[in-house]
RNA sequence: GCGGAUGUGGUGGAAUGGUAGACACGCUAGCCUUAGGAGCUAGUGCCGCAAGGCGUGAAGGUUCGAGUCCUUUCAUCCGCACCA
């Protein structure tokens, strides 16, 4: 390998830091990347990465590998013949540019687009191909002139109204927030504990569509996380609502299980219920208002922090159960959310926890109505049962340890009293009974006996029979320590022993269903909150499940009191922001007309020129000041009028972006049909995780509107959606500045060059994977550009065929070069199709590194071989293209092309070359390898096994043996099985 | 609590049910030199001098054969969470 040295010295330097700036200004002079509208002639592939907010700090690693993933997609498309879009604008409106000025004291604007050129000039340099002439910018008048026209047809379509609500408000940056810009209590972007205030707000009535949304995602690639975490996000029930009558007042209910209507014992309304002032009795209205207002004054957090006790105050007025006729107290308790279902509950302590603890804690009835129905695996498949009648028996001391029988591990572990009912004993008997036989206790008081008799199947292995156990529970308390003898069977007898534990300790060892389920109702305050027949219930007695469900809700609405409801967990869009840097909503308010929509014509309301920026302590956006722009006249009467004041939020303009880059010069319309035809849906939508219930949300329910208004060809805008990992910092962490480890692009680039980057974002992981940075890796991904460089530079100077002499190297090594480049090629195929970038790397490594073993670089730099050389060297060079466009472009150029790589077919195998003519058959013996064989194809299996047996390192162990069976996979394994 | 994902060397990570640890990083030893943030050679899962044995969070199961499929379980991460 001395001669290395000497090629080394001779060579052309790779120097990423003079030819990438070269080919970035060559692309961009010849619009390399441009999309061509409509153009038929080959298949169209839009792959879309979300646009960024171009924050001051500039571009961060995280969108650093959001773009080169979307960029390498965009490349392989385009060289396999797809005419691609790939655009970039800037999503830049929102409080930190707004921010930024008022600090720095210049406009807004003018921050935008300082940081804009320093994005644009980052993104450049790490050589992504966007097609710049298709850039927006969502603050640009000329945009957002779209965006309010949009937003009419919302207001048009009776989806866009103004609400009195109360709201999530942020103290510090004086705004109103969305439900999903709210996180554990804190605003997501400032961490100010959030406040309600109660104002007119704009909303957009995404509950409309929240069906729709769900549905949708059937329609569309979306990995399952994503699907799934949207459907929960919107969080549908089915239910039924129920009208009661309380003082004179139609209060309804929602619940999602009708069938426990009968161990309905009181209502609970929230506290801000528009029904709590009528309702509440002269005696209880002092109480009532000073609760309501102490739930007012609660800022969010509060009203999250764990194991808060279940607090509320009686309004002195009752309601009718209508199954039992029972009268039934209404509260007001803050556990009742405002903005769910009816805002108002029937409250079954006896099958739900929140309803269960209220009710302890206010010394309210509970009524079970649903006996409980267990089948332990072990007992699935059997029809016949042995019927027993048992008790188990929770038995607590004054110092509230739990009695237990601790059979130890192996024997059924801890549990507490059992024992089974004899002739016409009660249950209570029985308990009684039990305990004292089995533990000597006997000065004992019983609490409670359980209504519910739980039906429980089970297999008993000592007796080997199925068993159908009808199960009552007893609670009991132990009045004094006083014990007599145990009175034990002989089975008994020295297996168990008598332990007092903490509730604690119970609830970790006591797992066994019956007496868990016992500690549980008892102890730890969890009642039984699955499904059963009723009981207590009157005519439903002995129904169960959907049966009873459908059956009380059938029996409401034929009572006229109740229907079968949906509700979700998803509330109506928050559509205002009281900021100045927004769009402005484009409406006008007239005292004749109300509210009239500003004509198209008019459009866009642009922002003032003003002073400042600075938001109001009133929830009033800092527009309002602005006289001159306030004050206007009524687009319908022509009488004097006001504006809006309020703008649009953030995700405004994120919500319809991807439809202007088809066409985003158009002054006539947001976008022109034909184009929209042609290039929607987006293919690919590569994009953060923590867009799911927001973005991704807000503009998935934008294209539909957007479709039922036949303004968009396709009801869903994104065909595929993938998210990329997050990059965390070399120490696991998440990057942050405060932290100080976060890695700048730039830099790295100035180092080791944008290639390096790319291949190391592509190396790293698995895409969608959270891995951390490494600097160390990244030189090792930098060392393979260097090689690949050195043994392009080789093959391309080996460039003419030596005349008349004859070949050095056999034909074999040729064949095994092609051979390997086929192989590569399909691989490299396979893992580009299926988006595993970081092994497509790999696989290059391995191509390199099999072309720069000495005898396969001797054979390719002899010129014996200078046909071989060429097209091994155009074929590495088409394969890494995508990945690394810079060095890739420059070795093409060398290799004599005068287009772009980039634009170059992608090159193709043959199949019939990958096929192998000797292949490794490995040899087990039971499962294990033995021993390996290097065997033609086509060998009969027969000469297969009679190799196989002769391996001099199987031999030995069928020596002697018998084989009881021989599995032959062919062309990968033999096995035999010997005993 | 609900929903989702992930557990493989010192590290990032590879493995259509068929040789576990590809490719890299790091480390060890040696070589070379223009002394570098370089390059080259060899080694590197664990135990063992070796033969060999053991190894994919844990325990069972299916199979000729399991990192991969099934059951149970533990741990970690992410999202939601008083949603009736």
């Amino acid at each position: 390998m001395s001669g290395n040295i000497i090629i080394y010295v001779n060579m052309k330097r790779y120097s990423p830091s003079e030819i990438e700036p070269k080919w970035q200004q060559i692309w961009a002079d010849t619009q390399l990347y441009r999309a061509e509208d409509g153009d038929q002639s080959r298949p169209k592939y839009y792959m879309l990465t979300e646009f960024p907010y171009p924050s001051a700090a500039g571009m961060h690693s995280g969108n650093g590998r959001e773009y080169v993933l979307g960029d390498v997609i965009s490349r392989y498309k385009r060289m396999n013949g797809h005419n691609v879009l790939y655009p970039m604008g800037w999503d830049a409106f929102g409080l930190p540019a707004e921010n930024f000025a008022i600090k720095n004291k210049i406009h807004p604007a003018e921050a935008v687009s300082q940081n804009i050129a320093n994005f644009k000039q980052q993104m450049t340099s790490l050589g992504l191909g966007f097609d710049w002439s298709r850039e927006i910018n969502t603050t640009d008048p000329d945009y957002y002139k779209w965006t309010q026209w949009l937003f009419l047809q919302f207001l048009k379509a009776g989806l866009a109204y103004q609400a009195e609500i109360p709201i999530n408000w942020c103290p510090k940056e004086k705004t109103g927030l969305a439900n999903e810009e709210v996180v554990n209590g804190l605003h997501e972007r400032c961490g100010t504990p959030v406040e309600k205030k109660v104002l007119k707000q704009w909303m957009l009535k995404i509950t409309a569509y929240a069906d729709r949304l769900i549905e949708g995602l059937k329609t569309v690639d979306f990995p399952p996380r994503i699907a799934d975490q949207q459907i929960n996000w919107i969080g549908r029930s089915e239910g039924a609502e129920i009208d009661f009558t309380v003082g004179g007042e139609k209060i309804t209910v929602y619940t999602t299980r009708p069938d426990t209507l009968a161990g309905a014992t009181f209502l609970v309304l929230a506290p801000e219920h528009p029904a709590v002032a009528k309702i509440t009795t002269a005696d209880q209205r002092a109480t009532v208002e000073q609760y309501v207002k102490d739930a007012q004054h609660q800022t969010e957090l509060e009203r999250q922090e764990e194991e808060r006790p279940k607090t509320g105050a009686f309004t002195g007025t009752y309601a009718e159960n209508p199954i039992t006729h029972e009268q039934m107290p209404v509260w007001i308790a803050d556990y009742v959310l405002m903005g769910y279902g009816t805002a108002a509950i029937m409250a079954v302590p006896a099958h739900d926890e929140r309803d269960w603890a209220f009710a302890k804690v206010n010394k309210i009835d509970i009524r079970t109505v649903i006996n409980p129905v267990m089948v332990r695996d072990d007992a699935k498949d059997f029809k016949e049962f042995v019927k027993k009648r048992k008790i188990v028996a929770t038995v607590e001391n004054a110092k509230g340890e739990i009695l237990t029988i601790n059979w130890g591990p192996d024997m059924g572990g801890r549990l507490t009293v059992g024992g089974t009912i004899e002739g016409d004993e009660t249950p209570e008997a029985t308990a009684l009974r039990e305990v004292a036989e089995e533990t000597g206790y006997h000065d004992l008081e019983v609490v409670e006996v359980g209504q519910e008799t739980l039906n429980y199947k089970y297999y008993a292995h000592s007796k080997k029979r199925a068993c159908e156990a009808d199960v009552n529970f007893v609670h009991i308390r132990l009045h004094s320590d006083k014990r007599g003898k145990q009175r034990l069977e002989d089975d008994e007898k020295g297996y168990f022993k008598v332990e007092w534990v903490s509730r604690e300790q119970a609830e970790r060892e006591i797992t066994e269903p019956l007496h868990r389920y016992g500690l549980n109702k008892f102890i730890l305050g969890k009642p039984f909150t699955g499904e059963g027949p009723l009981i207590n219930s009157g005519q439903f007695d002995g129904l169960s499940g959907i049966e009873a469900k459908r059956s009380v809700t059938k029996w409401l609405f034929d009572q006229g009191i109740g229907r079968g409801a949906t509700k979700y967990r998803l509330r109506d869009w928050i559509f205002s922001r009281q900021h100045y840097w927004g769009e402005p909503i484009p409406v006008v308010h007239c005292p004749k007309d109300g509210v009239v929509p500003v004509p198209d014509d008019q459009l866009p309301v642009t922002l003032p020129e003003v002073e400042h920026y600075e938001p109001t302590d009133t929830g009033e956006s800092p527009l309002a000041a602005i006289s001159d722009w306030v004050n206007t006249t009524c687009p319908q009467c022509g009488g004097p009028a006001k504006r809006e004041t309020d703008t649009m939020p953030n995700w405004a303009g994120s919500s319809w972006y991807w439809l202007r880059y088809t066409d985003p010069h158009n002054s006539k319309a947001f976008a022109d049909p034909t184009k929209l035809e042609y290039w929607t849906p987006v293919d690919l939508y590569l994009g953060g995780m923590e867009h799911t219930t927001l973005h991704l949300l807000y503009s998935r329910f934008w294209n539909q509107f957007l479709y039922d208004q036949k303004l968009v060809p396709t009801p869903e805008p994104y065909a595929a959606r993938r998210g990329q990992g997050i990059v965390l910092a070399a120490d696991g962490r998440k990057m942050s500045k405060s932290l100080g480890n976060v890695i700048n692009p730039t830099d790295i680039i100035d180092r080791y060059g944008a290639d390096a980057f790319r291949l190391y974002i592509l190396f790293m992981a698995p895409y969608d994977e959270t891995t951390p940075w490494s600097d160390e890796r990244l030189g090792g991904v930098s060392r393979f550009a260097y090689r690949v460089w050195s043994l392009a530079q080789d093959l391309i100077a080996n460039r003419v065929p030596s005349t008349g002499a004859s070949e050095i190297n056999t034909g074999e090594l040729t064949v095994t070069v092609d051979r390997t480049t086929h192989k590569t090629l399909k691989k490299i195929h396979d893992d580009l199709e299926g988006m595993r970038f970081n092994t497509m790397v790999s696989t290059l490594m391995e191509y390199v590194n099999f072309l720069n073993e000495p005898r396969t670089r001797a054979a390719l730099t002899d010129p014996a071989n200078a046909d071989l050389a060429q097209r091994t060297v155009r074929a590495l060079v088409l394969m890494l293209a995508p990945a690394a466009p810079h060095i890739t472009e420059e070795l093409w150029h060398e290799l004599g092309e005068e287009g772009s790589v980039h634009i170059a077919p992608w090159p193709t195998y043959d199949p019939a070359l990958i096929k192998d003519d000797v292949v490794t058959v490995i040899v087990q013996i039971n499962g294990k390898m033995r021993g390996q064989l290097s065997v033609p194809v086509d060998l009969t299996e027969a000469d297969l096994i009679n190799l196989a047996t002769a391996e001099p390192h199987v031999a030995p162990y069928l020596d002697g043996q018998t084989i009881a069976r021989t599995v032959v996979v062919p062309r990968k394994l033999v096995n035999f099985v010997v005993r």
